[in-house]
Order: C-alpha cells, then sequence, then structure tokens
DNA sequence: GGTGTGCTTCCACGAGGCGGAAGCGGCCTT
DNA sequence: AAGGCCGCTTCCGCCTCGTGGAAGCACACC
C-alpha cells in the first residue's frame, strides 16, 4: 500500500525521457491511480511549480524542479567545478566531451558538449546508461565498491557492437587494467564508429565522476592523442573539488 | 492546514541556494514541523532519490530531482537547442555567454559559458535574479503580457549601482526600445563594470528565452561588437525550436 | 555523573486522503 | 441532429494512515 507521498512521487516518476509530456488519464494509467487522485496530485505538483500544464490539458516537468535539481552537488555542484576544464579540453578537440556520476549500477550523464561534426553518441545530459560498456562507465566501475562490481557483472551484460566485451571474466581483466592505467578506452564498445577516453575524477579519496572525450574511429589509436589531455583535465577537476 | 504530500514540497523548498545541506532539525524548523514528521518525510524523499545523506547526518538534493529536473523543456531541453549557438557565441567572445527564461517576476538562468578572464557576473545556473536590470531580463519582461509589465514596474525596483534605471517611466521607455531594436543592451545596470546585449529567443509567437554576452565595460561601446552575434545566435536558437 | 542536543522509534487518535459516482464538454460516427 | 465515447472535473461519506507527544538512545561537553 503506497503512502499519500509516495504517491506524489510515482506520479513525478511517471515523466521520462521517452514520456516527457503526459495528460491526466495517461499519468493514472502509468501509475495505477483513479483519475480523481492522480487528478488531485496533478493539481498540487502543478501548483507547487513541480509540473507545467499546457492548453491541450498535457503535463510537463516545471522549472521548480529544475531549480531544485540544479542544488544536487552531483549534478549541477560538480558541474560548475568542471565546466571551466571541459571547455578547455573542447576547445582542443571539438569533439565529445562528457562528465557523467555513477548512480547505482547505472551511468548518469551529468554535462556533455559536442562540436557538430563531432561522432554521433547514444548518450545525452539528464540520460542513463549502463556502465560497461561506456569509457566513463568502466572508469566508474573500475572504482566502485568491490560489491557493486560484483552486481553489475553478474548481471546481464548487454552486447551494443560486435566488439562489446560482455565477458565477466574478461571485464574484471579490464577494469584491473583501468584502475592500473589510470584511465580507460572504450573502443567501438557503444556504437561501431565512436572511441572514447575516460578519466577518473577523485574527491576525498573516491571516485565521484568521470571524464570522457569520444571521437570517431575504428581503433583505438583515434583516441590516444587525447589520453594526456582527458588525464590532465580529470585531475584539474579533482583538484577543484572541495575535499 | 497543510497536505500531507504539501509537507513533503515545503521540504524539499527548505534547501535552497544559501543552504544547499540541510540536517534533520534544521529542515524541521525552516518547515516548521515536530521531528518525527520531519524524519519521516526525510526518509521518504531518500529513499525515491530526491535527497541523499551523508554521513554526519546532513540531508542535499539527490540526483534523482536533478534527473527530473533535466526534462523540463524550458530548462535543459531549450539548453539542448541552444547549445551550439552558446558555443559559438563563447568562442568567437570568450566572454560571458547566458541562456535565461522568466519564470514570474523573476528570471532563471539556464546555462552559462564563462571564461576565466570574462567579467564576473552576479548570475549562477539554476539561480534567479530580478528582471531589470539584467539584459536578458529586460528582453524578457519586454516581451512579456502587460500585465507581468505592470506588476514588476509597480513593485519595488532595487538599485543595484548608480547606473541602474528605477523609474517606471523610464524603464517603459526601454522597454519600448527594447522591442524596437530587437536587443537589450544593459550598461554597469547589475554591477559597475558589467556590459551585456541580450536578444530574444522566439517560439511560436512568443519569447521563450534570452540570450545575452556579458563583457566588462564602462560604457554600451564596450558591447556593440557583439550585437550582431548575439542577435543571429538567439534567432538560429528560435529557427531550430519546434514549432 | 549530569546536562544538553540531535536523532530515532512507538502508537493512540482523528484529520484528511481516498476513489466511486455523477456530471460536463468535446469529438467522432452514423 | 442524435448518440456514443473519452477525457476531465467535482462531490463527499468512509476509514485509512499521517500525525506528533512521549520516551529513549547516542554522543559531546563540562
Amino acid at each position: 500500500m503506497r503512502t499519500a507521498n509516495g504517491k506524489l512521487l510515482a506520479v513525478l516518476d511517471a515523466f521520462t525521457r521517452d514520456r516527457p509530456r503526459l495528460t491526466l488519464s495517461e499519468v493514472a494509467r502509468a501509475v495505477g491511480l483513479p483519475l480523481p487522485t492522480a487528478h488531485r496530485l496533478l493539481a498540487e505538483l502543478t501548483a507547487w511549480g513541480g509540473l507545467e500544464r499546457d492548453e491541450d490539458g498535457g503535463y510537463r516537468v516545471g522549472l521548480r524542479l529544475w531549480e531544485l535539481g540544479a542544488l544536487a552537488p552531483r549534478a549541477l555542484g560538480l558541474r560548475e567545478v568542471a565546466l571551466p576544464f571541459m571547455e578547455d579540453l573542447y576547445e582542443v578537440t571539438h569533439e565529445n566531451v562528457q562528465l557523467a556520476v555513477r548512480d547505482g549500477h547505472e551511468v548518469l550523464f551529468v554535462e556533455r558538449f559536442a562540436a557538430r561534426r563531432a561522432v554521433t553518441v547514444l548518450t545525452q545530459v539528464g540520460g542513463r546508461f549502463a556502465l560497461p560498456p561506456t569509457g566513463v562507465g568502466l572508469v566508474l566501475l573500475a572504482h566502485a565498491p568491490t560489491t557493486v562490481q560484483d552486481a553489475v557483472l553478474a548481471g546481464p551484460l548487454e552486447r551494443y557492437t560486435r566488439q562489446t566485451v560482455v565477458d565477466p571474466a574478461q571485464l574484471r581483466r579490464v577494469l584491473a587494467e583501468v584502475r592500473r592505467a589510470g584511465h580507460a578506452i572504450s573502443d567501438r564498445q557503444v556504437t561501431d564508429d565512436a572511441v572514447s577516453v575516460a578519466a577518473p575524477v577523485w574527491q576525498a579519496g573516491t571516485v565521484v565522476a568521470a571524464l570522457s572525450v569520444v571521437v570517431r574511429g575504428d581503433s583505438a589509436a583515434a583516441v590516444r592523442p587525447n589520453i594526456s589531455g582527458v588525464m590532465a583535465a580529470a585531475r584539474g577537476i579533482s583538484r577543484s573539488l572541495p575535499r
């Protein structure tokens, strides 16, 4: 039995990247609530500013939620510190530059810059992705508690391309190499034409984020010129974070 | 009498830019709730991911709220479309480049790029500011419904510098000129050393955002070279927005 | 040992959350 | 024009569950 507050939060959960706009009936169905209950909860969230209703009765996430979310230290807080280093990396490379954090068993992308000619990537700011096979995900997983590593490697590992590593034993060796080298290279693990290098961002002895550059290429060599830049930028961010 | 949901939302409201981290007792005091009630609500929000509790019992906004906020079309949705144009403007100018929307009688800053040597500005991503005297605020107010304009001009207008225009009649003339010229110039209205030019971003016949460049200077002349670039970038964003 | 502060848990009570029913409006089909 | 369907809004009696005072724990300080 859900609490009243639990229902309210479930209404918020109904909005996703795939369904950013929902009507009253769609919310009621998605959350499994009677219409009057959904109606009341939507009215309360809209009055608060967390949702906005358009002229055709569609609800979308409102600025109040974004504003609150902007207070999250692991999102915009981290981003504000990282921004100058990401901008430098972006100007030097004109490729995809991404900043991500780990949330449970997934990567959450906090920031991304991409030039128009940069290779297309599947990730979006605010979006989630599997830890392996992304570069940032490999870094975040390599430095996660062993319980997280075990759980991720025990779960289903999805093959995105013919190159995607899905054998747990092989992935463990990859993670060990990531820790040894201080960076991860993801060679056509997510799409057939993208190679990335990612480096860890440290804070108070733990890895709190990962920074990466993603370029077009058909081997790890494509990203080799960027390795030192990414590592230097990640170290710069680490130094700039409060202890 | 507040609803249960109202109390939950009030707990979220307790977190601000000035107080991004709060203990249980601080939340209870801020919201006016007994400790067990605040405790229960904080537990519910933390379980959901909207808040995170640190080892010393401090609560901060969690990634779930940021992730939901990222779905707001008027925040990151707008930003994703605007980003390439802002990056171009940033690379050409290496000054402060800002994107803002109007929320009620205030400006809310959705995105900002700033080079290290750029003039210091008082605004922050996720932060709010008065409509006048900022450049983006003048644009947003000039194109707001007349009821909003009347309300803002009837209210207290704060003087930030000796140049700040606070006479309502004079401000109406400024707003008329903004509409005529298609851009606003804010000359040392917020700080003594910053001048900005802002242009409107249109969508379906209304102004939904404003884009600006802020430079160091002691007269409007400082920003004149940037006017056409800002207007062109704003038009580019407008064309890229869905109808 | 005593005091003060912050936090956690319990639980009797009644405030208010709940959702079925009824009704309204708009759109579509016949 | 009439009827049916769908989405939405409002009402209100019922009873679930949200509430907060009390009690207790942990820790720090004197």
